[in-house]
DNA sequence: CTGAAAGCGCTTACAG
DNA sequence: CTGAAAGCGCTTACAG
């Protein structure tokens, strides 16, 4: 382990020199200098010492990949394959631009401000907020910038990336409209505790508008998550007098258990019943019929917030900023048309 | 920011019984001062700067959870679900011991040590292993003890987690015996490209033999890749004249390729062909009919990762040490009893 | 049990 | 363009 002091010696130059040569302050080293200096270090495979650096300096180069703990289980969000490729994604973008992540589970926002502060971390992303409360908070008392994926508040300034949730679930249901169905179901979580679904929600019942329709009441399933519930909604389905010829789940998973059930009860899928998923996640496309659903761009998603954040580091103006970004339809053979 | 310095001033003491304070030696503190002490770090909230801390010390409380990018796309490999469930896990378990994680995707061993010197890194684990050259050299090389994940080499010493491969392709094979088959088929990437796959194969081999079996080349499907080659295999299969009755894919998207293709094909699943899978990812569980598969117990491999590695941090005797995991049979409904 | 000194490896701020 | 000084916030090693 060379230190820049040894290089200064061997070189015959003082630390500062050194240390210029390091941080590409060409402007302050001669170029025979630097080039001196250069070769003695590769020669000793110098590595700075972060840690040195910073505590001297005040950045640490450090960004924080806040991963709140699942409610009851207390599981890693990773278990989430959506959270997975995010933090993938951040962390390459990240390595490009040389700053380091840290992972950080937590619970509470104490946590939190803890680890922000132990490191002296420049910056972190949020992924997942579930609480509103906490999330709220957190880019409250958050030292350093905060960027914040899938949650906006607007009582205060906030830098945050979003997904048109509105828009998926308007051209979900389009879609639908556009095939020919008219009674078209809506499955997810339930509707007040998340403005995503609620943002989805809207974008159902705006579409049905279109079309001189309104929401039936009977065909909102309400509080129904991931593939159990989805299997849920399925028996429900399969048992109505008046079924929907078409129904629109906000996660896929809770489309793939709906599928699974139906199936299980002899309904044709997409024949009988058409479904539309979101997120197109892996399961999406291994399933048969391969699930046609609303897919959000993660990997840009992962830049935008990485950039705001970087943006955000560098200079302190930017603690308010907001992207929304796009969704499309990934077609694939679980919605067939519908001639009542 | 208060510093352990200010907090010195105040309690009117000297730094190092501060420190001891902070560090738990609580048997070079008297209790009144301690009590007196923490009351004051309560009261200003003080967090320890780790920076600081690592640069005078010599543990930086630093593992690094390290990366390979896959070869062609360079994505992260946090795309797969099992790599963000091993991490999540182990950022969960390290968190609990005062360990903090940071990811390094990499390409090159290159970037992996200077990674491990600029933060003086106590220890790694590397996941998702894929180049043999690289992972020999890594073991080699890494200055901080090295867990590496599903892979060993005997030429040299190294902290190893393994799962026991050759058993699981010994049970699933059984398991579908057990069940009247005897033409099994066995699909997966190149055997000879993996030793994981090549031990399942083995543990196939051994269970046909203890039936009196000889594995039937037409029946190994050696060279393909998730679900587009489970596709391809499928579609072989129902263009055989003299078909398996089971097939065992040695990755449930695989096993979810060759049943989406047979289902298409208008093959029933599992009257027509039992499968089984591997990993029992969450697509396992989300298609129809469910997916019996082999499932390894990802939660303890993490533990056992992270205990090899903090024994061998805290004692730099064990640098060479080896688990195997053991392996079970998940049953859903993708086999079916067979009556030649 | 307690403390004064020195140092970890770097950068900042200031002089020249 | 170059450098000497001071300091970032902690711990180690040594005395008492």
């Amino acid at each position: 382990m060379i230190t820049l002091k040894e290089i200064a010696a061997e070189a015959g130059v003082s630390m500062m020199t050194v240390s210029n040569v390091i941080n590409h302050n060409w402007a302050r080293v001669s170029p025979e200098k630097a080039e001196q200096i250069l070769a003695i270090i590769d020669k000793y495979h110098y590595v700075p010492n972060m840690a040195a650096r910073s505590l001297s300096s005040k950045a640490s180069h450090i960004v924080a990949v806040l991963l709140p703990l699942w409610y009851e289980t207390a599981d890693s969000l990773l278990l989430d394959p959506y959270a997975g490729q995010m933090v993938g994604m951040i962390e390459m973008l990240l390595r490009e631009k040389n700053y380091y992540v840290m992972l950080c589970s937590f619970k509470t926002v104490e946590q939190v401000l803890t680890f922000q502060s132990n490191w002296q971390i420049d910056g972190s992303i949020l992924i997942l907020p579930h609480e509103d409360a906490i999330t709220h908070e957190l880019t409250e008392k958050s030292a350093s910038p905060l960027v914040v994926i899938d949650r906006r508040f607007e009582d205060l300034p906030m830098l945050s990336v979003l997904v048109d949730d509105e828009k998926g679930g308007y051209i979900a249901t389009k879609y639908l409209l556009e095939r020919g169905h008219r009674r078209i179901g809506f499955a997810g979580p339930n509707f007040k505790d998340s403005s995503v679904i609620q943002s989805r929600y809207n974008g159902y019942v705006r579409a049905l508008g279109e079309y001189g329709l309104s929401p039936d009441p009977e065909l909102a399933f309400s509080g129904y998550y991931h593939q159990p519930g989805g299997e849920e909604v399925g028996k429900i389905i399969v048992g109505m007098e008046r079924r929907p010829s078409a129904v629109i789940a906000t996660e896929d998973s809770i489309a793939c258990g709906i599928i699974k059930m139906c199936q299980k009860k002899s309904m044709r899928i997409p024949e009988d019943l058409s479904v539309i998923g979101f997120d197109d996640s892996l399961p999406a496309r291994l399933i048969s019929p391969g699930l046609t659903t609303v897919r959000q761009d993660i990997q840009h998603k992962a830049a935008c917030a990485v950039n705001m954040l970087l943006n955000a580091i560098s200079d302190s103006e930017k603690r308010d900023d907001s992207v929304t970004l796009s969704v499309e339809i990934v077609e694939r053979e679980s919605v067939a048309s519908w001639a009542e």
